[in-house]
DNA sequence: AGCGCTAGAGGCTTTCTGCC
DNA sequence: GGCAGAAAGCCTCTAGCGCT
């Protein structure tokens, strides 16, 4: 590895080297021979064609800033040199525009807490979407490396491991990282003063921001910011120096990643104990943070030492936690007395439910079902699911008839609305629910053609029998149909 | 970042089938 | 032959992904 303490003092602007300057600036000629696949040569012409740089004399100062690694065969052969780049997601609409900026703020005061960088040492970078956070290699001294890519992603996971960047759509059940760690390929970057976007007619380019600008603008204010070419920025983005403390950060970093004894694994590490720990039922974490006064503590003991293993704690962890717990109660008990119950706590698994009458007792929130986070009892309907009687029809497919429908609809509208009640069912939905799904699932469940479902679904949705909202398949959002029945199932009009 | 390709969304059009 | 319902295939379009 390209790790030499000593070698790192000789860096203090690469362009005082020419060998780096030359690494630093464009190294075009080596690159593409060691290129994995037979790539375009990234030459002027190609920057011509894909920025539209020709002829444009406001843009000088083009860097080749982020040239991280080249890979052959799979192994990566040379090294690689370049800013450190975050990347945040928007991810469509679907993710509102001060969610995205609060976790950039994570990120920024993530960095600073870390590397102890300023402000005006992290450049965030829009074009009006996401956008990214760039700390210029001067300002950390970064040497070039054979696997810089690595360890880039190193440093964006130690960021997930302490600071949350995830953002989750309960309605629509996904949970996502915003922080994009794809960057960290084998690719390259350019920082760019300014440039033009292909995707927009316009001219749209991608800026950088200052901090305070990147802090109190709306999207619009940004989107307004990226339609003019900003060039105060042009000697900013050209000066950067290096910082002290965050070279010794970014040192440590490095050591830590090469020597194998990341602070990336404690940080994962304390947090999988803490996910564990979130597992435990309110009430007896209040017993375990509190300790025992008076009572049965034996039951207590064994109650606590069940619910940590169901948490996923081993043996040993257990044994210890309850020994520490024991030893906080007023009147502690025989250490032997402890091993004892922990032992017969892992002997086979138990199921303690709340409404159990081993852990009844101990429940200060009496087993209610609305309003325990951790309420598990025989019915789940506190975790958002209310179990289907199967015993009991949820739809009542004699009723549809009964009610006239039968010479009403055609075969395969009654075999659309059966599946859309079987789906439902599937789904664990209450009738009448509203659920998504597209045409083709639907057509699969009914044993009908895809193309018969889009029919039908505005048949049926003309004749009130369901709501529907076809998805948008060729539009802005791709998203299925909304469809929920209507209950209780009307009477059919009258048709002239 | 841009470029190029693909998957997959619903809609549209054509073809097939059965009935009168 | 005329008609209607259903199926199949094609069309159009964009987000997402991999590559550069």
């Amino acid at each position: 590895m390209g790790y030499d303490r000593e070698w790192l003092n000789l860096w203090d602007d690469p362009k005082d080297d020419p060998a780096l300057y030359d690494f630093y600036h464009v190294r075009y000629e080596n690159w593409d021979k060691v290129w994995r696949k037979e790539r375009k040569p990234i030459k002027d012409e190609a920057l011509t064609k894909w920025y539209g740089f020709e002829g444009n004399d406001k843009i000088k100062h083009i860097y080749r800033s982020a040239q991280r690694s080249a890979v052959m065969n799979g192994q990566v052969v040379e090294e690689g040199y370049g800013d450190l780049y975050f990347d945040i997601d928007k991810h469509r609409d679907w993710v509102t525009w001060d969610t995205v900026q609060g976790k950039g703020l994570l990120l920024v005061d993530w960095l600073k807490e870390r590397l102890y960088l300023e402000d005006h040492e992290i450049v965030p970078i829009s074009s009006g979407g996401g956008f990214r956070l760039m700390v210029p290699a001067e300002v950390m001294g970064i040497r070039p490396m054979v696997g810089l890519n690595n360890f880039y992603r190193y440093i964006a996971d130690l960021a997930t491991a302490e600071r949350d960047f995830t953002v989750s759509n309960d309605y629509k059940g996904w949970e996502i990282n915003l922080l994009d760690k794809r960057i960290y390929g084998d690719g390259w970057v350019l920082r760019l003063e300014y440039t033009r976007n292909n995707n927009y007619n316009d001219r749209r380019f991608i800026n950088p921001l200052t901090m305070e600008e990147f802090r109190n603008s709306s999207i619009n204010e940004i989107k307004k910011l990226c339609r003019e070419p900003r060039l105060e920025f042009v000697n900013k983005l050209s000066h950067f120096t290096r910082s002290s403390q965050a070279f010794m950060a970014y040192d440590q970093l490095l050591y830590d990643y090469l020597s194998d004894q990341g602070q990336l694994r404690k940080a994962k590490e304390k947090q999988a104990e803490l996910v564990k720990e979130s597992k435990i039922r309110v009430c007896l974490h209040k017993v375990y943070n509190e300790g025992e006064k008076v009572g049965a503590r034996n039951n207590t003991n064994f109650v606590l030492a069940v619910e940590l293993r169901r948490v996923g704690m081993t043996y040993d962890d257990v044994l210890k936690r309850l020994l520490e717990w024991n030893s906080r109660c007023e009147e502690p008990q025989d250490e032997n007395a402890v091993k004892n119950t922990v032992r017969s706590a892992f002997k086979k698994v138990y199921y303690l439910t709340c409404t159990s009458d081993w852990v009844e007792p101990l429940c200060t929130c009496k087993s209610s079902m609305e309003s325990c986070p951790t309420y598990w009892g025989k019915k789940t309907k506190a975790m958002g699911i209310e179990l289907v009687n199967e015993n009991k029809p949820y739809y009542n497919s004699i009723m549809l008839f009964q009610l006239g429908w039968g010479k009403v609809l055609s075969g395969s509208e009654i075999k659309v609305y059966f599946a859309i009640a079987e789906w439902e069912r599937k789904r664990g939905r209450k009738p009448g629910e509203l659920f998504v799904v597209n045409h083709r699932q639907l057509a699969e469940e009914a044993g009908v053609g895809h193309g018969t479902v889009g029919t039908v679904l505005h048949n049926l949705a003309d004749k009130k029998l369901i709501k529907y909202k076809p998805g948008v398949g060729r539009g802005a959002s791709k998203t299925a149909s909304e469809i929920s029945r209507v209950i209780p199932i009307p009477k059919p009009m009258r048709y002239a």
